[in-house]
DNA sequence: CCAATGTATTTTGGATCCAATATTGAATGT
DNA sequence: ACATTCAATATTGGATCCAAAATACATTGG
């Protein structure tokens, strides 16, 4: 039934060389994040604490800890005695949380343009190219990454740090579903034309025509991800 | 030392009567909530798990897992190997709180007012009724929770189960500094005639109507907040 | 054969104990 | 007097063990 395997396969095996963080729970927060998102961990998935404990080798205490951070970002839900179970997102879950990002993505957007330093430029640029590397190089998950960075240095320049909080834990419990988008060709070509011609209006410090313009990559995104989502729920 | 008594008794005594949770990870959830709205831990305070335990009679296990869920909801900052403290809340941070419920509280009205059945008016109603029992009470406790109930009903009309749980989290993120708000008489009367008013445009399914009413309810309630914030930061 | 009931097993919830880290305070040298 | 180092103490992090609850399973009666 269970892996007959013993120790430390399965999810702890990947883990490419990065710094093991300060405390187990944060060790298995950062595992159980690249499980759910890479698929190990597939949607209405119970998790069998002793078993994962086991799995990453550390007691199934701060494996509860990292769950209940989890919990709080919705990537998992928990039922009293009966344990957590991997978030299923529907397609309207999907749809909701794009919707939550359009409003709020709007607001920080229209709020950083308006006082993007030229510091915040460099580092956007920084990430624009770090996606186009990995896009040339096809490592899908790099560019998810660098994507990510170059969203949230905008978002971060709106000086609203709750608020770029909550989209990044939009972004988080959605993860699984925009590696799929990478993988796509056409995607990545699209991404990399769609975040220049951002940085451009940004360089202008045009907030309008950001907002719009990011909208807009967004739509394109979510539009792709629903036509492949029946497949995967 | 620890309870030689059975079934858990301890602090539990000044719960006014209610149910027990089910678990003591929420029972003590619950507690840390009051004791943080409440002004009992102060904005600042470290959180020392021992004897918080001990008050409470139960162990650390449970305590640490509700301060990691009060974590995701910014009630409390975590720092490895120093521990949890109560979130400190500034004049920035009060007011983007309220920039962010304005941004999501308005969709969720506007959706909600156009979808708005019999039943949850009725229930608005009743939530209303309530809030005016308790301010003709002169019971501050009572008319936040029922103000809040009046509100939560109208949210959760929306349809929008994600954004609706951001909202409440976002309530709870200045609960400490509502109920300061409902200490003033003349406040609590102009908060019963502007939910009067709301009630009147959602009865007629005037969405943008209701909007605006409740937008600038909000903002009556932000504007007293600031106003004696200094004070009690 | 099916439903109901009681029992065994699995799984989660929580308490206690020990280890690791941070903090405090005293002693020492300059 | 001041900064530095090192020991003592307090506090958090984690592992193990036991209790409580839920689930699975077998047994019995209809």
């Amino acid at each position: 039934m269970t892996t007959p395997e013993g120790p430390a396969r399965g999810v702890t095996a990947e883990s490419g060389g990065r710094r093991r963080p300060p405390t187990a729970q944060q060790f298995v927060l950062g595992e159980l994040r690249r499980a759910i998102t890479t698929g190990r961990l597939r949607p209405g998935d119970p998790i069998r604490q002793e078993a994962l404990a086991e799995e990453l080798d550390v007691s199934r205490v701060p494996l509860r800890e990292a769950l209940k951070t989890l919990q709080g970002e919705g990537l998992v839900t928990y039922q009293a005695h009966r344990g957590y179970f991997v978030e299923r997102l529907s397609l309207d879950d999907l749809r909701e949380v794009y919707l939550i990002r359009e409003i709020l993505e709007a607001e920080a957007v229209r709020r950083a343009a308006g006082r993007f330093t030229d510091e915040a430029l460099r580092e956007a640029e920084r990430a624009q190219a770090e996606v186009e590397e990995a896009a040339a190089a096809g490592d899908v998950l790099a560019m998810a990454a660098a994507n990510r960075r170059f969203h949230m240095t905008i978002f971060e320049a709106s000086g609203l740090p709750r608020m770029v909080r909550m989209i990044r834990t939009l972004w988080d419990s959605t993860d699984a579903y925009r590696s799929v988008y990478y993988g796509e060709p056409a995607n990545r070509e699209r991404v990399i034309e769609e975040h220049r011609a951002a940085l451009d209006l940004l360089r202008r410090r045009d907030a309008e025509g950001t907002v719009r313009a990011l909208a807009a990559h967004r739509a394109h995104a979510v539009t792709a991800i629903e036509g492949v989502l029946p497949d995967a729920p």
